[in-house]
DNA sequence: AATCACGCTTGATCCAGATCAAGTTTATTT
DNA sequence: AAATAAACTTGATCTGGATCAAGCGTGATT
């Protein structure tokens, strides 16, 4: 599990022996089974959580009960609401396991332990939210700029993996679409060419 | 123009004067005249600029030739093509001046150096972008699963001072709508209540 | 192997917000 | 202070994608 935490920070920023164990040391593991729930709106998220295996989703609930696709995370990327783990206000977002999943989770106060007493963690972090901020941006460029076949044909270029790996409901409503509409622009994508 | 810098960094980490004089060595001033662009589209990105007086803007330009707004900025925020200004790409924003304003602006390669010799700006940032990241999503969701009206009214809730200060087609823009349909919904507001 | 449930497709209709087209008001510039 | 150009409003019309409704596969569950 932990091979691939570290393998993903050594990517971005060097550590020491004595600083994997530091870290390792603030995580706790968790296994989740399909449909499980790591958040539910409300409570206050108490985790950031590295995906060592599996997949996960974050989305919203509107008035409506329709469910709004925030972020998937499989191997390699982390998930959480981010707002609610900062603040410690109640969690707008829900959290759950997609396929059968296994975590390195961390709470805020450790977090905050953790980048303390390892600051080079801080370096980690800001790459990270730094990349995060990127894409977010560019997501939201997307949906605001784009025709909803625009926004379908451009994740699936620069996102193949959800195509491939998650239902073709999640991914409608991760782009803001009724999913009778996706269906339509695959069809007449399929066609066209 | 530096204090204004230094107030907002300190708000999030301490510094001892050394670490100050060493920050201010790692910036340039600039002034930019109402209008005046601090990047075009196409061009990389090679500052990320501090805000100490004034207002700017990043946008887009689609095919059509419509702007998109992706950010307004002003005393005591960041402002940058972040994509461009780490990779190096050629940047998808324009950013220009609002109003009359004056920067503190650093390079990608001084950008690096100073977090190098000054780690806590890793931390300085990570919680920038942290927090960022959060608006960011909040604004994601917002355009996904909100109506027009929605949209504006929790715009005019959250950040007031975008409505006070920002050119109505501007803020339009912001919020993905067409200018008349921003005007409708404000009509509409006032004359309800 | 039959039933159920869920995801996907297809068709018909509807509507929020875009677009087009004039005006009007408010800032800039000369 | 006149001229010009932005920014905003109001009305009429149009349209992309939502919604409603029904049927179709396909893989779980008994």
């Amino acid at each position: 599990m932990f091979e691939v935490l570290f393998s993903h920070i050594l990517d971005k920023v060097s550590l020491t022996v004595e600083e994997m164990d530091i870290i390792k040391s603030f995580f706790s593991h968790k296994v989740l089974r399909k449909r499980q729930y790591l958040l539910q709106e409300g409570d206050v998220c108490k985790y950031m959580s590295f995906v060592g295996k599996g997949l996960l989703r974050s989305y919203n609930i509107d008035e409506k009960g329709d469910e709004h696709m925030i972020v998937f995370a499989w191997e390699g990327w982390w998930i959480s609401d981010i707002s609610s783990f900062s603040s410690g206000e109640k969690a707008v977002f829900n959290i759950d396991a997609i396929e059968d999943s296994e975590l390195l989770m961390i709470t805020p106060a450790d977090f905050e332990a953790l980048t303390l007493k390892v600051p080079i963690m801080d370096r980690y972090f800001r790459i990270l939210f730094q990349n995060s901020l990127v894409t977010k941006e560019r997501r939201l460029m997307s949906s605001i700029t784009h025709t909803a076949e625009e926004k379908y044909t451009q994740l699936a270029e620069r996102n193949p993996e959800i195509i491939q790996r998650i239902p073709q409901n999640l991914i409608a409503s991760y782009l803001g679409l009724a999913p009778e509409t996706l269906s339509r622009i695959k069809k007449n994508l399929a066609s066209r060419k």
